[in-house]
DNA sequence: ACGGTTCTGTACTGAGTCGTCAAGAACTCG
DNA sequence: CGAGTTCTTGACGACTCAGTACAGAACCGT
């Protein structure tokens, strides 16, 4: 019938995503995107629509490993849920620290960049947030199952205050804090769950 | 002697500052700053040198005028400094939303844009975050001489993270997550920090 | 009033970017 | 092998941006 593809879609989204995390979106050409996947400007245009287009398919497939990540971390039995949220928490800093190419939350970075003027890309980044804060909210509720979280406590206001405690870490690694000192403050905003007794008093593990 | 200046350096700073805020670094021009000030493309470079360097010079005045408010919230006197962290806490959402503008930190946008490559940049932002865990140190600090706070707290610990959640929640705000929410999540972590007995019995205010 | 100095506005250059287009390449079906 | 279809490449035009240059305007001391 006709001549195939040479390049596989998801291998040049994934670039897409790279460039758009490291470089922001005014600041990412779609030459940059060109050079990074090696498909010439015309292919990008005819598979994939223009800048604009290109960055929300990059966000949408950034929020859809997001989400998948979000849960391999948090989702689990509830005797172990307080331990992953303790996990969670104290790896806020490692999200940017430990990457390779220090990027840290993309949905994050634009929220800052492009949400006050993108509704679509607000719209995105406003679902991985509200689904994020969801996926908390199922561990906290799980660790007040187990009897580590206190049972009367707001979950939904520690899903999102753990949230936003951990996007403000990513901020704050970006900006050069320290990682001695971040990590002191996530072991901080640990203790500052409404731990019961039960918790505290339970021996220790492996 | 010679023709004098007819527009005021910290005017344009001023302007330098909403714009780069507003549209980002790599998102503003100098034709942008220009048309703000009215002042033309010549008179910018012979008075403030090129983009970056305006930059820095605009990204030097929030640091100033940041911290400036920064003290102004929270210094004062030991037996109301509790109360002076509450809303520094509980105002967090209301940095980016009350602003007419919907700015939110100047230092938070880019230490997330441009921290990773510019160096000078970067330098400024750490300072201020620094600084800013200083002043919240010290009122930590004084609530903790007052009986307000747990005298045996890790105050550098608390003081990250707050200014961490501070962050965070100028991103999540910026993100569109609901106010309510944010205000929920601010008031948990505020009943998160190590209040003494002293404190939660303490007679009600005005 | 006048000369010297500084400021202002605008036009220009060179580079980079976006989006399009047309010509050629690769593949499949008949 | 040929026709038709789809993909790829590179170039092109219009535009924006950073930084410079130059001519003219405004001012002050003498």
């Amino acid at each position: 019938m006709a001549r195939p593809r040479t390049f596989d879609e998801q291998t040049v989204l994934d670039a897409a995503v790279r460039q758009f995390r490291a470089g922001g979106y005014a600041g990412t050409s779609l030459d940059d995107i060109s050079a990074a996947t090696g498909l010439g400007r015309g292919s990008l245009y005819a598979s994939f629509g223009d800048k604009h287009t290109v960055f929300i398919k990059a966000l949408t497939e950034y929020v859809r490993q997001a989400l998948v990540d979000t849960r391999a971390m948090l989702d689990g039995p509830d005797d172990s849920a307080i331990d992953r949220l303790h996990t969670w928490i104290v790896s806020g800093a490692g999200f940017v620290l430990d990457d390779d190419e220090h990027f840290g939350c993309m949905a994050g970075k634009f929220a800052v960049e492009v949400a006050e003027t993108d509704q679509e890309a607000k719209a995105l980044i406003l679902g991985v947030f509200s689904q994020q804060q969801q996926i908390l909210l199922d561990c906290v509720t799980a660790a007040q199952r187990h009897g580590d979280l206190a049972a009367d406590a707001n979950g939904c206001a520690l899903a999102c205050m753990i949230l936003a405690l951990n996007r403000g870490m990513d901020v704050m690694a970006k900006g050069g804090v320290a990682r001695a000192a971040l990590d002191a403050a996530a072991e901080q905003a640990f203790r500052g769950l409404p731990l019961t007794a039960a918790y505290r008093d339970r021996p220790a593990r492996a």
